[in-house]
RNA sequence: GGCCCCGUAGCUCAAUUGGUUAGAGUGCCAGACUGUCGAUCUGGAUGUUGCCGGUUCGAAUCCGGUCGGGGUCGCCA
């Protein structure tokens, strides 16, 4: 190209003035005043105003007539001093502009789909469906630098700690444990599948038995399961895994991380260590286990009242085996009018609660519809219990453990919101531990392994691990911040005979076990050190730091909730060639019309 | 797989709850304008109301189905 830029469009300052420049990049804005003509040219760095003069040169002044929103161009031209007043203390640019003295357009543009500009709202499916457009905002591209800056903050933290960045397979084996796989299906072995990593679990294991002793990947991860907000079917985590360590040391080793990216990237001081919450108590309080401690709201048991009460649903909950949890809603009564009380109700059976009751404290009095079923003394210990004054609502949910934590869970989180708890820019990192190693499968009738099979059970726990196995403390730790869970892992199992005894638990015959994870189990019997590790949700992170609703606007090109890629259209029919050579015959009939893209 | 919200001009939305020819902002096109910076002013063009079917004298509006986007439960070791 002949006018290849000398300056970017985010550099050119006061001390510039009287230079000739070049500069390439989009028509952002473009301001017609007849004879004088603004253009703000843009690039990845910034904006830079370039002016046009009719009196200075007619020719080039009519060719810039004909400049429109993200035409790519070259600009030669001079910098001056903005005239007196005219200065733009919005950017960084804003005390000069570039005179025009010849433009090249390198590139017109059709008219756009969506606006590029960064204050136009614009629909989730229409950013997705023009991508390329929807990146070129500010807003994304700077969610995209922080991605980067973060990527490389990460590497220089584990470089200077001696760990070796390893490159696992993407095209692995199928494991039957954990989320559904993605299937590849091999051409070489006919009717046989590789299956897409749901993490590099299996091999960074190996790798400590192959003597790597310090390991970490940002890698992607592969999981066939239904989409959230910060769950996509590809994503990327941060793994990580030690030698000759335990709990202690991957704490440790994390909580620098966190601290030196939070630093380095985002320029916020935190501070470790981290405070750390046991799995149960996390239940009690917060009803989640990766509860948002950035505010209080928590939730109180109240099974043992509520028994006492006349009122059948909080007596059939606690009869059989179910708790009654509420919360109290402090000084909020007049914040939550009757008609915000029956969204809240209604809100919490949409959660999956049967229902929600509720008692607003006024003076000496308590309003509430079930009042007539407790007694004036039951009354008074429910709100001693519930540490309720005047002016206070209380919210009440009875049912088995699960749906009412969930149903607290939600209602906690919303109030908290509704009612400003939750203080902005504020990030709370907390560990989560003493999980447990199992939990009961009801569909499949057995145990299962709540974190992976794996997981080292903590040593003081091995006596009970037959008798009492749900009992069971796991050595693993989850990382939590701002009620995301945004990292787990676990000491492993390094011996043979603890590893045979969990199998055995989770009815994994030795058999299974050769068949499923036989090369792991091998390099086990050839000398394994202890070892543990974690995995971080990169793209959790990354939202989370950047105040985004979901991980598809610090991810390039995600998918949609469907799973599908708006953008490429992916996923798309193939030839019947491809899939005869692939030996594969779909169950399903071909749309008709639908096959394309012939090879 | 279940539940919920949404789908109207290129884009973002409205349409007095079933009633005349579906509007606004923005963008687009044209014109005016020498200091704007999300420029301003004047004028103009733009609709299979996602799609299919039903109810009705009459449907953007109600009903059924379907497709698409989003949230959530299940699922995600």
């Amino acid at each position: 190209m002949k006018l290849q830029r000398t300056h970017t469009c985010g550099q050119l300052q006061h001390q510039d003035v009287g230079k000739s420049v070049i500069l390439n990049g989009w028509v952002c804005h473009c301001r017609d005043h007849g004879d004088l003509l603004f253009i703000d040219l843009r690039d990845r760095y910034g904006v830079t105003q370039v002016v046009f003069h009719r009196a200075q040169d007619a020719g080039l002044h009519t060719a810039a007539k004909t400049l429109r929103p993200e035409f790519v161009v070259a600009v030669q031209g001079q910098v001056n001093l903005r005239p007196e007043g005219t200065a733009n203390p919005a950017l960084p640019t804003g005390e000069i502009e570039v005179l025009a003295q010849t433009l090249e357009i390198l590139n017109p543009a059709a008219p756009l789909p969506m606006e590029v500009d960064e204050h136009a709202e614009v629909s989730g499916e229409t950013r997705l469906r023009y991508r390329h457009l929807d990146l070129r905002r500010p807003g994304m591209q700077q969610n995209l630098l922080f991605r980067h800056r973060v990527i490389q903050t990460i590497r220089r933290y584990f470089d200077q700690l001696q760990f070796v960045d390893v490159e696992t397979p993407f095209l692995t084996k199928s494991t039957p444990e954990g989320a559904r796989d993605f299937l590849v299906p091999s051409r070489l072995s006919p009717g046989e599948f590789f299956a897409l990593p749901q993490s590099p679990q299996l091999f960074k294991q190996v790798l400590m038995c192959a003597g790597l002793d310090r390991y970490y990947q940002i890698v992607r991860c592969f999981r066939d399961e239904d989409l959230r907000a910060d769950r996509q079917p590809e994503f990327t985590q941060l793994d990580v895994e030690m030698s000759f360590i335990g709990e202690e040391d991957i704490i440790r080793i994390i909580e620098g991380l966190m601290v030196t990216v939070m630093r380095e990237a985002a320029g916020i001081s935190i501070h470790a260590p981290f405070p750390r919450i046991a799995y149960r108590e996390a239940v009690d309080r917060y009803g989640h286990d990766a509860p948002d401690l950035r505010f209080g709201l928590e939730l109180v048991d109240v099974t043992d009242l509520a028994r006492q009460s006349e009122f059948k649903v909080f007596q059939a909950a606690s009869a059989s085996g179910g708790v009654v949890r509420g919360l109290n809603a402090r000084a909020a009564s007049e914040q939550i009018p009757r008609r915000q009380i029956d969204a809240l109700v209604q809100f919490a059976q949409e959660i999956g609660a049967k229902g929600l009751a509720w008692m607003r404290i006024e003076g000496q009095t308590v309003h509430s519809p079930i009042a007539k079923f407790f007694s004036p003394d039951l009354l008074v210990q429910f709100q001693k219990r519930m540490e309720a004054g005047p002016g206070d609502v209380l919210f009440f949910v009875a049912g088995d453990l699960k749906t009412a934590s969930l149903a607290l869970r939600h209602l906690r989180l919303r109030l908290g919101n509704d009612l400003g708890l939750i203080p902005k820019n504020t990030y709370h990192f907390s560990w989560v531990v003493d999980f447990p190693l199992l939990e009961w499968d009801d569909e499949e009738k057995r145990y299962a392994a709540l974190h992976h099979p794996f997981t080292s059970p903590k040593p003081e726990h091995l006596a009970i691990l037959e008798e009492k196995p749900l009992q069971v403390l796991a050595r693993a730790y989850d990382l939590v911040l701002n009620g995301v869970e945004i990292g787990g892992g676990s000491i492993r199992i390094h011996d043979q005979e603890v590893q045979k005894r969990l199998f055995r638990l989770l009815g994994i015959t030795d058999e299974d076990a050769e068949i499923k994870f036989g090369f792991l189990l091998e390099c086990f019997r050839h000398g394994a050190p202890p070892h543990g590790g974690i995995a971080l949700g990169l793209d959790r992170i990354l939202m989370l730091l950047r105040g985004l609703d979901s991980i598809r606007d610090v991810i390039a090109f995600p998918k949609t909730q469907k799973g599908t890629c708006l953008f490429t259209r992916a996923p798309s029919p193939v030839a019947p060639r491809q899939l005869k050579e692939l030996g594969i015959q779909p169950a399903r009939a071909e749309k008709p019309g639908s096959i394309s893209h012939e090879k």
